[in-house]
DNA sequence: ATCTATTGATAAGA
DNA sequence: TTCTTATCAATAGAT
């Protein structure tokens, strides 16, 4: 537009594209608002930066009455977007458009894919932004897997350390008894004379045993 | 604009408004796809003439997919607009080669992401794409808040606990070794009999003290 | 954030 | 709706 025509494309520069964004995005609701009031249109946009932050306009009422009337229109006949309905409602077949579910679902392989090559490859197989940031959210539910069984894991441990504990503390009981019995029966020097060198109490802090 | 200035009111003569409502909203549409492209942002825009008529436009995805993804980040945490289904119900309306089109795809995806599943030596490979999209969803909600905290408590946890296993254990060595001495000093015999009333072995397997 | 040379959008007319 | 053209508005690049 001003001192250079523009390539109807991603802007590399990341510093650009922001600054871009925030412009255009300033320029493309001012645009809306004048259409709405000009021509009395009614009229919603919703923008999600690249970073998903929303910026929404809604020029009459509220954004969810504009999808309220967006769902009526579109003859989706699914529920409100601000009624609840019910499990039945739930269960009716999409209405999408399936040119753009085949476009979406082959968008998804080629991404799928490329992750693919990309893990094995190790190298940075040619991935744009736009695709890494497609992988990085499959890597999040993939990773959320790997949590899963690591939790396992670690609640296994707690309840193995756990009962360890439990022998520990009733085998530390029975020795502990067990020398008293002793103390009994023979001279005091000796045991004394020993306790000093160790640190470990042999009455643990009664904290120790609270679960 | 042009030949002269406009005034930001409803255009009041109807043909003058049709016109520009016409031009303006194309331009609308080409500034949100600029934008969409430019910045690499997610735009969505509806726009209701007058009369009604529906005019919209999603740079990726489907408008529906934007509404969900809309109500995600406004908190409106109401059900889906593109209604829950399983891979079963999509299956059915047979004999559309853009629906068989659709489920060769979505084999494939699901291939993928079991192979990759696979890689991370994750889950069961049972879940649809669907169930995957939504799961993820909520995951990416959900986990976030959850594990940072669950985390720290458990790993504290795990340290404590092995904090007070290496105590025991010390505190157990101790002992026993105090009653090795014992013993070279009294009878055996009294041991022996108080020992076979305990299931606790004096001597822990080897394997409970690997870590 | 502000400035300004340019491009892009568009009102009016056909 | 579309085309043309004179103007106005948006904005890319620089500051």
């Amino acid at each position: 537009m001003a001192r250079g025509k523009i390539q109807l494309k991603r802007i590399e520069n990341p510093v650009h594209r922001q600054v871009t964004f925030c412009k255009r995005r300033t320029g493309l609701l001012k645009k809306a608002k004048e259409l709405s009031v000009l021509c009395d249109a009614e009229i919603g946009v919703v923008i999600f930066s690249p970073q998903g932050k929303l910026f929404e306009l809604a020029t009459k009422g509220t954004m969810e009455g504009m999808i309220d009337k967006y769902m009526k229109c579109t003859g989706g006949g699914r529920g409100s977007s601000s009624a609840t309905f019910t499990a039945q409602e739930q269960l009716q077949p999409p209405n999408l458009d399936p040119k753009d579910e085949i476009n979406v679902l082959k968008q998804e392989i080629e991404m799928l894919q490329k992750g693919i090559r990309y893990m094995f490859g190790g190298g940075d197989g040619a991935m744009n932004l736009e695709e890494l940031l497609l992988l990085e959210k499959h890597l999040e539910y993939w990773i959320s897997q790997i949590r899963t069984a690591k939790m396992d894991v670690m609640l296994q441990e707690i309840q193995t350390l756990r009962n360890k504990e439990g022998v520990l503390k009733n085998t530390n009981k029975f020795l502990l008894e067990k020398i008293e019995e002793n103390n009994n029966s023979i001279l005091d020097a000796t045991f004394a004379t020993v306790e000093t060198n160790y640190s470990y109490p042999l009455t643990m802090p009664s904290e120790i045993f609270q679960f």
